[in-house]
DNA sequence: ACCAAAAATGGAAAGCGTTCATTTTGGCCG
DNA sequence: CGGCCAAAATGAACGCTTTCCATTTTTGGT
């Protein structure tokens, strides 16, 4: 076979196929997207720059996906907030995406485009400018961690051995994503309310 | 060549090999392993199950040499801090293993010994117990996050388009690790002010 | 002294991502 | 309307990976 006679393939038909691919729970390959394209993997070369671009490209459409619900022009804490539980949203609604949008670096240019928007937002509240990177950067690690730990199954904290308080404490627990859904809530409001207090005491 | 006269290979040596060859930066794999051992790649198998084996063998040897160092006694926010702060000195100490560590699955006796510890504490220090496991787990979601970010590349945040405030700010920053840095020692201080903060709440 | 288990190996299978040259098709320019 | 070029999919192949199996040799215990 040679050239279709109407293109089978775009980067939008590959992202889709790679996000149902990962959801899907299979195992992730540039193969295995193909296969479900009823495609030969060297097909996708037409398109995308192997599996790191198909990576970015899933990272892409995710993001853009969940970000664009947003309106902006609320008070700057409330729209921190919305951007981060849209990026939550995205991690709980993708599990299986996130150790590989974890792990490799981004490029996308909605992605950067969110960092931006970050800034300006915490520079217009009045923090001060040689801060605000670090707060995005301290925003983007609480958010990938708690997406890290969501997606991570709950073997990790069934212990083989006897342990001192962990399995007591377990055996009356909720499940581990309930769990992480109370610690993502309860680490937002602490960063939150942190920096509310920063931005009183510096910014006056 | 068969059997050797005395063993050449351990769980140790393997597991020292593979954080070396993490370290270098070369491309990790078994068989780089093997290579670096002198052995060829089956041989591994004899002590190891497989390259998810050699990962949990790494996290394992990594995490007890760096929690080692800790004695316990202090109040319970110096020992959590004490705790967070190795974890991340292994972090910052071995940035290319943080992509392994993060995304495979915990099996290890002395992370989940570690998970029993933070829980120890923070029910001696007074916290519900229903509350505990959610805090762990927060805790954990912030070092994670913060050591992938601090392994990431600078790349994430150069900007190839113009941007409203990202590119401005960055001119006048501090690189990328300098800003993580800080980033940590913000998010350490803002979530163990906000337990002490919940404790004298809920505690009293 | 013998026997079972351990340790390393050679060989090989299956799968992966990737590159290359080739074929066929579609659309554009003259 | 005809001819050419670029795009899209392919087959074949490469080098790499992880992993399993049978084989050989050695060690250690009884």
């Amino acid at each position: 076979m040679a050239r279709a006679e109407r293109p089978r393939l775009s980067p939008q038909t590959i992202a889709d196929a790679a996000i149902e691919l990962i959801d899907s729970g299979e195992p992730f390959g540039l193969n295995a997207v193909a296969r479900r394209l009823g495609v030969k993997p060297p097909s996708l070369y037409n398109h995308v720059n192997g599996l790191d671009g198909i990576i970015e490209l899933v990272r892409g459409r995710l993001w853009t996906q969940y970000q664009e619900e947003l309106d902006d022009g609320a008070p700057w804490d409330a729209e921190i907030e919305a951007m981060l539980r849209a990026e939550r949203r995205m991690y709980t609604g993708h599990p299986n995406a996130v150790p590989l949008i974890a792990t490799s670096t981004v490029r996308d240019e909605g992605v950067i485009g969110s960092y931006d928007r970050k800034a300006t937002v915490l520079v217009r509240a009045g923090f001060p400018e040689e801060e605000v990177l670090v707060l995005v950067q301290l925003l983007d690690a609480f958010a990938l961690g708690s997406g890290l730990d969501y997606a991570a199954p709950d073997a990790i904290w069934a212990p083989t051995g006897p342990t001192e308080t962990l399995g007591r404490l377990l055996d009356a627990a909720p499940p581990g994503r309930v769990r992480n859904e109370r610690a993502f809530e309860l680490g937002l409001a602490l960063v939150l309310d942190g920096l509310r207090g920063r931005l009183a005491r510096t910014g006056v």
